[in-house]
DNA sequence: ACCTGAACACCGTTCAAGT
DNA sequence: ACCTGAACACCGTTCAAGT
């Protein structure tokens, strides 16, 4: 099989550059560049990275950015990977409690860089963190028995299952605060309220049944890792039911 | 607890506008323009939905669309509700079956207007559509014993799982068709040939040996079924422990 | 080979007028 | 009370020139 030139974003990612050999040094490179953008989206939120607010953060005219990254689009892409912690160390734990703070700290990650949220459905991962991430989770399920693309799935279901959580997180915070300015939805007390004001009980029997009972409780319930537990334990469960079926 | 007013989006969603009295009659309804919207973004994708293409599509100058619709933004929420279809038929099937289907209509849909994907993380779910599939998967597991938040937290994990999964599979689907022009990631073959490349064994120890032995697969083993079922499966698995836990 | 100023293209939104 | 033309603001990207 030939080998594939690589994609020009994956190839920045993983400084596999061309290094040119005439002609002025370069003053900058994509690592720098990728950090500013991070730091700008940290500050200002993804609306705040710019190619110009990129540049002006890095001391350079907007246009001289195109040198190294090929459009913001792929900026954008290069920042996802890089702003991704490392995974945690596997140190020989048992592939259940290795898988649950794995997801969990794939999830925190994610709350602390929210705008992470708006990227993550752009590419499949390819960047050097990512599958850094990928790499522990299989290396945690190495001893089960199970199949490379049996683990593979897992390690998928996890990663989407911590970028669901942290968005349903995010969503109802940040809706919080956005609330004092237009009234947009303002965490879940008051999503209970507007759906009590806009169901029709015949229509929505077992929704209005659930606002009723108090069913979405408290915003610090959701917050809370209660439910992030639920969940994960279902999906853990899951892959310990499939071990079981294997050995 | 006051009333609390509806968030001017939620308003128009559900046709709750408060009709003026005098002047002319409009000679536009929200649910026109979204209609509009959503033809267009099924024609050219998200990126041809312009406040001036919609107008265009209804007939009306560009600015006359600020007498329906807040914002962009807006618009753009109001058309993830729409574009929705009606959650499959309950017919009293058990909870697990009725789940599963609902489970693949969900992904179903999303895979048929994949532009959905890009504005699923936008707010939560509060239209008319959104909460009838909410509802009906609270239906299905009305008589497992299970509590209100509980439910809510199943249908919202099989949610994000349905999201995760066609994000995957259009992931795949459309980097193959873009891959003709720029050299983006093209399919499930090209991905593990690219990884293949960039990957040290020595840092990526079982990456590396889940792509040697083709633990990506081909790419039809992707869009195909089984890897969704497995996923699923793992989740279904964790509700019954649950279910059973409890009785 | 790198950097940059000016300019272009595009698009969301405001405003002041029309009817 | 509705519709609209002109205009503004913003931002990504191209190009031709500078060193």
């Amino acid at each position: 099989m030939a080998e594939r030139a690589l994609p020009p974003v994956v190839a920045r990612m993983w400084g596999r550059e061309t290094a040119s050999r005439h002609g002025p040094r370069p003053s900058l490179d994509v690592a720098g560049i990728v950090a500013a953008a991070i730091a700008i989206a940290d500050r200002d939120g993804l609306e705040g990275v710019k190619m110009s607010s990129v540049a002006a953060e890095v001391g350079v005219a907007t246009m001289s950015l195109y040198r190294y990254v090929g459009s913001k689009d792929e900026l954008l892409v290069a920042m996802a990977d890089a702003a991704a912690p490392e995974p945690p160390a596997l140190d020989g734990r048992p592939w259940r409690a290795y898988l649950a703070t794995w997801t969990r700290a794939n999830r925190d990650f994610l709350l602390d860089r929210p705008w992470l949220l708006a990227l993550t459905s752009r590419t499949p991962p390819a960047g050097p963190r990512a599958l850094r991430w990928l790499d522990r989770a299989l290396a945690a399920l190495a001893g089960t028995g199970l199949g490379h693309g049996e683990r593979i799935n897992i390690a998928t279901s996890l990663t989407s299952y911590a970028a669901s959580q942290a968005t349903l997180v995010h969503g109802m915070t940040s809706a919080a605060e956005a609330a004092a300015g237009d009234g947009s939805i303002a965490g879940l007390a008051d999503y209970g309220d507007i759906l009590g004001q806009v169901l029709d009980p015949a229509e929505y029997p077992e929704l209005t049944a659930a606002v009723r009972a108090g069913g979405f409780g408290a915003a610090e319930e959701w917050t809370d890792d209660a439910d992030f537990n639920f969940g994960l334990d279902l999906l853990l469960d899951g892959v310990e039911a499939l071990i079981a079926r294997r050995t």
